[in-house]
DNA sequence: AAGTGGTCTAGACCACTGA
DNA sequence: CAGTGGTCTAGACCACTTG
């Protein structure tokens, strides 16, 4: 709350966080309408819609028009995943930015491409293989393909001196974002890059990207060994 | 927008996203005041609150008191994953669930569970490992600690029965957590119990909770080969 | 058809923070 | 200390969905 007794949404997201877990209500119960509960504690039912909202955005409670609040039967967790561009997340650590282009190539994309990106049929497109380092060691190798039709700019972009990841966050903002995580092991070429050994348990993190309809471009990039996505709620 | 030209807030959120990504309002520039933005689309100044609360949660701009917004210098990619029980991740897939305890028993926490608890001392812990099946095939397997300082009364639950997972999230709710996502080797007796090599790449999850201060349980989960996350924007 | 959540408004005051 | 975002209110209307 804020001064005297007058309560604010985070204070009324407590109150009702509070009797969920006290089991004054058990999953599936329903909770009183909104402005029953902005009645009881008084304030406004706008405050009691956004303690509401953010309940419900953590994955609490559910709320259907006409049908009510209730609380989730089946709890989820909901972890925010922040993924920097790498450049970013290298100097987060304190550690030095390095970066070396090792292939870039116009070429066909393989139906696993087309796949991800969802498209039928394959433009124009770049490929292009990077390596990232911290303090001079591999960080994360990339393997990358741009679609030349929706991004026909960037094949006159030096990309020795700015990787496509970062020029393409700076210059073609997307729409749509789908992101993989998995496990794989290290190939032979891989394993040569990130300076490890074959077979090695790495991160690989697949995204892909749209503006509209249009595929941007699709990347795998593999984590050196010891990598770790991180969240907290 | 509603009926006529009148811009919802989400309109509104299309509107200033569409000027950043047009590049009106590049990285690190400041937009105008939420007040000028709201007489200038001809809304209300909280319909322009609750657009820009939206972009600054997307990672697009960033707000403070007295500083004005700011478009993000250094964008990020924000993705909310999901992480649900595992029956229902299962269950979600069309596979019956299957689930078996491995292991139970009272002992001592070694450092390393302390160090993600952070906990000083270690007082009395359940350890337990278990095993979920998907249609019968191995899934996930666990390694958990649960404090039976914080959560006394699950020493007296049949885990055989209901998998600690379950009993906690039904029964214990905690105020904050830690997740870790990294890749593994399978070890020999992991490798057995998801009945693959060993040496094969596995993704980890590590998940602690707490409530207030006190440790609830720490969890390494490791996914068959083959599992992966998803997240989507 | 009616009940409930979702959103919008106009105005007010508060809280933080940069100049 | 003044400017800007954050929140609260009271009331209105809308949109969805269930009985």
């Amino acid at each position: 709350m804020n001064a005297e007794g007058r309560l604010g949404w985070q204070a009324v997201r407590a109150r009702i966080h509070a009797r969920v877990l006290t089991g004054e209500y058990g999953p599936g119960d329903r909770l009183p309408r909104d402005e029953d509960l902005a009645a009881e504690l008084g304030c406004a039912r706008a405050t009691v819609q956004r303690a509401m909202r953010d309940l419900a955005d953590a994955g609490l409670v559910e709320r259907r028009r006409k049908g009510g609040t209730h609380v989730r039967a089946d709890p989820v967790t909901r972890a925010v995943l922040e993924i920097p561009v790498i450049r970013s997340e290298v100097e987060a650590r304190g550690a030095v930015h390095g970066y070396r282009l090792t292939r870039r190539e116009v070429a066909e994309a393989p139906p696993a491409v087309l796949a991800r990106m969802e498209a039928a049929e394959g433009g124009r497109m770049l490929r292009v293989e990077a390596l990232h380092l911290a303090d001079g060691r591999p960080y994360i190798c990339e393997d990358r393909w741009i679609s030349l039709d929706t991004v026909p700019e960037i094949e006159a972009v030096d990309l020795g001196r700015e990787s496509a990841n970062e020029w393409l966050v700076r210059n073609r903002p997307y729409s749509r974002c789908d992101l993989g995580f998995h496990a794989v092991e290290a190939g032979e070429g891989e394993a040569a890059l990130l300076e490890t050994r074959e077979g090695a348990a790495l991160m690989a993190i697949e995204r892909t990207t749209w503006i509209g309809e249009a595929p941007i471009t699709t990347v795998r990039a593999l984590a050196r060994p010891g990598y770790q996505l991180r969240a907290r709620i």
